[in-house]
DNA sequence: ACCATATTTGTACGAACGTACAATAGCGAG
DNA sequence: CTCGCTATTGTACGTTCGTACAAATATGGT
């Protein structure tokens, strides 16, 4: 029984290596977040040595705008899982969608640190931030949606729209931002049902957005 | 003339030299953001040498620390200035305390990249989260009290105040994240504006908050 | 079966980092 | 003036980082 020590290598297609690297930069972010990420951690994380990291990609900054694009796929695809289950009224379905974003699988730390340092990350690469906002536009798109359907036959403005969408977004952002510091389920349920009244408020009058006036 | 090749040495106390280094440690950080800071840039910042970083603090852990410690008082104290111009109504003091963090001069992108950095490096060092939890209580309860004073004579439930403290507090820093991001005054205005139409909207009715139910 | 090519490994190098420390320079008390 | 002390400098050490690259190994077409 020819027993070789050397572990068997591996051979992979450029592209699935290329995918294995991005996921093990993913997990690496997860559990001990961008500024400990580093060319032989994720190397060490993947299971293959330090030179894959060069013939695969040109820069740490490459693996690293990837990396973050592939989060912020998963971190829509999470907000995105059961949307879908069964058809209900518009008003329901928004509830269902705000509320989906704070279930308890996706409050889970990791989660929200990756989300976190992506913001971080965004202040000093150009490039990340393009994918953050691309990550943020279509959630913001599909928060629209869900608000012009709420709206339905209702003639509600635009701007009223936008100003819902606007401030929603603003405040499920902190919203995160707020579970990760204090873990306060309450706040989270005060911030999600204060946003469905504000809609249920701006909807319930025709007339456009009021601003405030001293 | 004797002209001295060598720069002079400048004594200063003990105190001053940590306040200097601080100090330039949180202008490394609004220009080049918490992923740069070492050190040696820091002192050359500072003007002194690198051995004075390891006189006067323990750690660079310290320093960060400290440093933060100090960015949260400016950031804090920034949105304290001008508050206490005139007498006005609550409402007027409450829309005033809104506006105040959203003012050209703070959203100037240092102030946010030294905030949302905060945000990340309190991830990792939990001594750094404890002093942004503190910003954060600090503001918090401003924020309550001066709801509290717009509620004034109404018998606005207690649940309710909470309600609009977490809200506000999240839609806040959901708004500066968003203008760090896209830059859209309109998105700042709509945030403001419906934080302001909720406090109406809540203090008009003397029954609790409404939760939302399917 | 064989060879060109693609993949993988291991190592090496320079830069930058945090920290430690011996040497030097100013200051104040006596 | 001088001596002790504190402040300050400059340098050196061990790590870790990103990147580069030669050598080794598997793969696939012919």
């Amino acid at each position: 029984m020819p027993d070789k020590k050397r572990k068997p290598r591996v051979f992979r297609s450029g592209d699935e290596r290329r995918g294995e690297v991005i996921e093990a930069a993913f997990h690496c972010l997860q559990e001990s977040g961008y500024a400990k990420l580093s060319a032989r951690r994720i190397a060490d994380r993947a299971g293959i040595s330090l030179g894959q990291l060069t013939y695969y990609f040109k820069d740490m900054r490459e693996v690293l705008v990837e990396t973050y694009r592939h989060a912020s796929l998963q971190l829509f695809e999470a907000t995105q899982q059961g949307l879908s289950d069964a058809p209900k009224s518009p008003t329901e379905q928004l509830h269902v969608f705000l509320e989906t974003g704070f279930t308890r699988d996706f409050l889970r730390r990791d989660y929200l640190r990756v989300r976190i340092d992506l913001w971080s990350a965004a202040l000093t690469h150009e490039e990340i931030a393009a994918v953050e906002r691309e990550l943020y536009e279509r959630y913001r798109l599909h928060l629209k949606t869900m608000i012009e359907a709420v709206a339905g036959d209702r003639e509600v403005p635009a701007a009223s729209i936008a100003m819902l969408v606007d401030t929603i977004m603003a405040t499920l952002d902190g919203l995160w931002l707020d579970w990760e510091r204090r873990g306060s389920e309450a706040a989270v349920r005060n911030g999600l049902d204060a946003s469905m009244l504000l809609v249920e408020y701006v909807m319930s009058r025709t007339s456009p957005p009021q601003q405030y006036k001293p």
